[in-house]
Order: C-alpha cells, then sequence, then structure tokens
DNA sequence: AACAAAATGAGGTACGCACCTCATTTTTTG
DNA sequence: CAAAAAATGAGGTGCGTACCTCATTTTGTT
C-alpha cells in the first residue's frame, strides 16, 4: 500500500470523506470531538497532504511581491537579476512574483507601496528597505492581514517579520576584520574605513564587527574613524586623496558598503606605493573585476541566487504553513578571493 | 486563459488528444508530420508540460541510488547525514533515495554494487569513487541503461557520467595557497603539506593548485616535500614530529585531504614555538572545533548540504529531460575562518 | 416530545496529465 | 484495386486533492 490518503484518513476515522475534507481545510461545521478522531487519524497513518496535487485542484498560484530599493546599485541590480531568473525558471512552480522599487530613503513612499501590495491579494512578500518606525507600522499591518513576509538583506527584527534572508552583519564584518588583521604583514598598520550604504543597520553593524575582532584580536592596528562617502564620486576621490596625505601608512582599506567603484579609481594611485589591503563587500560586477585584476585583496559577500531563491522557497513554505530546513535557508558569509571566485 | 493545456495542443494543432499524448510521451504510431504539427502548435503556444500533475498521473516515484565510501570519515558522513536529510525532507517531492557503501579501494567490488544498482530500475545515480577503469566501464554501462549518473566530490570525467556535483580541486588548491601566502608573516616560511585522501585525484588536484599559486605569487615560500599519513594516526605522529625536528621554521602547514583530526593533534606540541599558519579541508566538526578554539586558521570547504541536494535536483532534471539553472549548481569554494562559521 | 440548528454523509466535478481500449480513417503494399 | 498495415480519433479511468450541493442524521433547546 503507498502513501495513506484522504481515503485512508476517512476509512480509519470512520468517517465520510466530506468532513476529512472539512477538518484538512479548517472549513466550519464540524464538532471538535470529530476534529479530534480524524487528526488522530492523520497522525497514526503518518498522512502527509500532496501538496503538488492540492495545488493542481486548487490552481493554485503563490503570488509575492517583492520590494527592493531603486536607484543604481549593483548589489541590488544582480539580486533583482537573479530574482528574474528565479522567478523565470519558476514559472513551472506556480509562482507569480513581481518586483517593486521604493526609494530608500522615503519611508512615505515605502509605506505606500506596501499599502498598494496589501490591497492586491499577494500571499508574500519581501522586502528590502531600511528599518522606520512608519515601514516597521506598514508591516505589522500586512502581517494582520495574514501575508507572509520576510526581511531581505537587512532584518526588520521588530517588524515581526516571519523571517530573515541574509546574513549576520556583525558576523560579516568580523570575517573582514579577521582577514584585514590576517593579511596585514605590518602589525601597526592603520586601516581606513569608508562607509555608505543604503541601509543604515548594515553598515553600523560591519563596523561594529569589524572594529570588535581588530580590537580584540589585533590590537596595534589603528583603524581610523570612518569616511562616509554618500556614494558621490568626486567626495570619494577628495576624501580618500585627503586620508592618504594625511596618513601615509595606510596599510588597509576597508569598505563597508556599496560605491565600491569610485572608491577604487580613487585609491588606485596610492596603490604603488602603498599596496594596502583592500577588503570589501558584495561581489559585484565591479568587485569580480576587481578581484581579477588584484585590486583587490578579498570580498566579502552573500550569494544573490541564494537570496532569492531562498526567499521564494521561505515565502512558499510559510503560506504552505510547512516547516522550512533551516540549514539550506542559512545565507552564508562568504570570502571571494581571486581564486575562488 | 491560463496556462495553455494538452486541450489547447490538439486544438490548434487539429488533432486529437490521444496524439497530442502519443508526441509528448514519444509513444510510437505518429508520422512525422502529424508530430511535427503538433511540435509547432507547442512552441507557438509556449506550452510548458504540468510536471507536478504529470508526475501525479502517473505515480511517479524518483528512485536515486547515492554510492559513497564505507569507513570512517567524518567528510563522508556528513554528507551521508545530509543526503538523509533531503531525502527525509523529500519524501514529498516523491523522492526514493537509497544509499550504498562501497570500499573505496576495491574496484572490483565497487563495479559489483554499481551492477546491481543496474539491476534495481533506478533512474538516477550519484557516485563518490576513486577514478578506475572498472569504474569507469560500469558507468558507461549504466548510461547504456538510461540512467543518469553523476558524480560526486570526485569527477569521473571520462566515464560518461552527465554531470559532476562538486568542485573544481585545483582551484581549491590554489585558493588554500592564496590564503596560506597571504597569512605568512615570513616572506620565506617553511611549508610543510600533508596529505591523503580517500580519492586520489582530489589530493592530486589540490596539491597542484596550492603549488602553482605558490610559485607565480609567493616564490619565496618554500614547499616541502608532501607527506603522506594514510589514514594512520601513529604514523602521521611521527612523521609530523620528524617534520618539525628537521625543519624548525616550518611557518605554515597544509592538510589537502581527510584524517584532519590526528594531525591537528600531532601538530599540537610545535604549536606554541612555531605557531605555523594551518590550512585544511573540508568543515567536519572536527575543523568546526579547531576553528573556535584557534586550532586552526582556515578551513577550504564545500557546503554537504549543497552538494545533497544538488545532486537530487541535477538527478531529477537529467530524468526529466529539464534544463538545469547552472548557477545554482555551481558547488563554491568556501573559505572558513573562525569569524564566518 | 417537537423542533430548529448543527453536523455529517453521499456524491459529483474539476485540476492537468498519463495511459488504455477500440473503432474508424488513412496510407501503404502487393 | 483490394487487403493489410499504419495512423488517428473518441472516449474513458485514475492520480490525490479541493470545493460544492443536497439529503440525512445527530444534537441541543424549549
Amino acid at each position: 500500500m503507498g502513501k495513506p490518503t484522504v481515503h485512508d484518513i476517512a476509512k480509519t476515522a470512520g468517517v465520510s470523506l466530506a468532513t476529512v475534507d472539512r477538518v484538512l481545510n479548517a472549513r466550519p461545521g464540524v464538532r471538535q470531538k470529530t476534529i479530534d478522531r480524524v487528526n488522530e487519524a492523520i497522525d497514526s497513518l503518518g498522512y502527509i497532504r500532496d501538496l503538488s496535487a492540492a495545488n493542481l485542484a486548487r490552481q493554485r498560484v503563490y503570488r509575492f511581491a517583492f520590494v527592493l530599493p531603486e536607484g543604481p546599485d549593483q548589489f541590488v541590480e544582480t539580486l533583482r537579476a537573479s530574482l528574474q531568473e528565479a522567478a523565470a525558471n519558476g514559472q513551472s512552480d506556480r509562482l507569480g512574483i513581481k518586483q517593486y522599487r521604493i526609494p530608500p530613503r522615503d519611508p512615505h513612499a515605502i509605506v505606500g507601496v506596501l499599502q498598494r501590495i496589501g490591497n492586491s491579494h499577494y500571499e508574500g512578500v519581501a522586502i528590502m528597505a531600511p528599518e522606520t518606525p512608519e515601514v516597521r507600522d506598514a508591516i505589522l499591518r500586512l502581517k494582520e492581514q495574514g501575508i507572509a513576509v520576510v526581511a531581505l538583506v537587512s532584518d526588520l527584527p521588530t517588524s515581526g517579520r516571519d523571517w530573515f534572508v541574509g546574513t549576520n552583519n556583525i558576523a560579516a564584518g568580523r570575517t573582514a576584520g579577521q582577514l584585514m588583521g590576517q593579511f596585514q604583514k605590518d602589525p601597526n598598520g592603520k586601516i581606513l574605513v569608508v562607509s555608505s550604504s543604503m541601509l543604515a543597520r548594515d553598515a553600523i553593524e560591519r563596523r561594529l564587527g569589524f572594529d570588535k575582532v581588530i580590537a580584540e584580536r589585533f590590537p596595534d592596528l589603528n583603524v581610523l574613524p570612518s569616511l562616509e562617502g554618500h556614494g558621490d564620486t568626486e567626495r570619494i576621490a577628495r576624501i580618500i586623496k585627503r586620508a592618504f596625505e594625511l596618513n601615509p601608512d595606510i596599510s588597509g582599506v576597508y569598505s563597508i558598503g556599496s560605491g565600491n567603484k569610485s572608491l577604487l579609481e580613487a585609491i588606485e594611485p596610492f596603490r604603488i606605493a602603498n599596496s594596502p589591503i583592500i577588503i570589501g563587500h558584495e561581489l559585484t560586477p565591479t568587485m569580480r573585476k576587481a578581484l581579477i585584476q588584484d585590486n583587490i585583496d578579498a570580498v566579502i559577500t552573500q550569494n544573490v541566487g541564494h537570496l532569492a531563491r531562498s526567499a521564494i522557497r521561505v515565502l512558499k513554505a510559510k503560506c504552505d504553513n510547512a516547516k522550512l530546513l533551516e540549514s539550506q535557508e542559512r545565507i552564508r558569509i562568504e570570502i571571494v578571493l581571486r581564486e575562488n571566485l
């Protein structure tokens, strides 16, 4: 005998198919006593609902909304592309995925988008946005409507989101720090930190982890106060130049956030004299090229394909009320060198 | 109108459902002309077969055999556990997975197991075994029977396997070499290489990559001839001791294969004086512990969960004649430090 | 006890596909 | 041109589930 089916449940519970169906799909009109009988039968038989048959019968489509920041950012763009790919590939998986763009620094606009989404019969939402009270409340409202929500890349812990798809940024910062420390030849070198991220929280956490590791394990290194690029190429060039002029003995540069292209260009003139260790985040095309050309030593990153697929899997699992394989959904902090690209 | 179905194909091709079915499932008794008509209709409509409905109809179970070496090896054991997990989780995915154990150094026995598998109506086989002519031929025979075959962890390029699930071991060796080089404080240090692997090919390739990177990028480092542990704890202790006595200035140890536990224990006495950089492969429980306790600097590894799931996905895709998302199946060479465990 | 309300049963249809049978039509062959 | 062979059509059943309708039974209320 194969896997137990609804018929087997009906038989062993001594009820009709209709009642089994009512219990399975939480429809009203069944006494608690009967519900219990059916549930007993279910787990005595070890019944497992055939999801694909169920989805076939109800012609189900998983409607998910992905909310990502707009604006020029290679990381977000590659993430969008991965999503696109996963969604295309998953047209056979009954996926209906739509991407939304939000201005990352305008909480009001973000809330507007989330409200629209809430009114559009989505079953799940994945959102990458800075943590603000407005956004948090909008997410709470989505949750109240029974919509599954995952935070993407940047966590929104107080929002009641069901899950966070991304890395621990403190640990990512620690990893960068550890590498920076171990790559240093001069134990007393000066480390320049350049910040700027679309999501403040990430930058802060990475910086925290970085500083902690340096303090704990490489106390002789001298981490300079961080510079803010604000995504402005000229500004970056200016402040980098000044930093290297003031500190000719800089032996390491840690780039916390985005805008790596401008930064790398700005550093270029000082590489020959100082040959500082350079470490950054997110394996964008720019960073990939920089690794290949030996313009950078290591990139700490998260796999965007994994991010996209994990978010989809988690949302699906939440919708199906299924438990997920956590080991598969843990986004790893990847260290990429030239050799393991 | 929703997604096109077989009915739509029949209509637009001007044939009956039975004929569409014959074409779709490659059953005989259809003229080439008609086949073409149906196929035209299929791609003009952009028809995509609903795999879950199809699998439901035919009560399909994907029967896969996983052939892994027996014997005490933490890496293989964690891989087995991941497989177990994936298989258990995938009972809802119509998976029927069975694991086989082979003595890795007995090609004859391996062939016997593969023959048994060939007679047991499997649809797919994943195999982790050393490359020998006997094994290669046995795999060729499996392929002739129409069974999908993937090589696992260690490639079998001449066997006609459909796919390789694992990392490029040359690149893994290069990565180890790069890290070893960049972690060195003394540019003229001596590097000890300890070999021993269940699969000769892996060890050779890693060694190759390691040596190449050192030669290219850290030419002043002195890589000593490699020592062979052969999985014998006492022997390892002996040869390590001798190596450190002969070369008191060893500043790095690269462990190519398995048997890391014995190796780490053997090195312990020399850590205080030399504090060499230690790099090894495969994130087993032993290695994890060593990282946490700062007994080792880096582990180059591949994610066993990913290996297991990828092998399953690939086999499934091969059975379904579907194309696979290659970016998802590329097993990454992971660098694990204490901080990004 | 009589009645309304609630619970349950019986049975059907649909989802998209696989697989089967048996007639009927078309093509090939001698 | 007739007979044999091949191709096609028409229709049905089942996979495991969802969802619906309408009787019928059981329960609770007064």
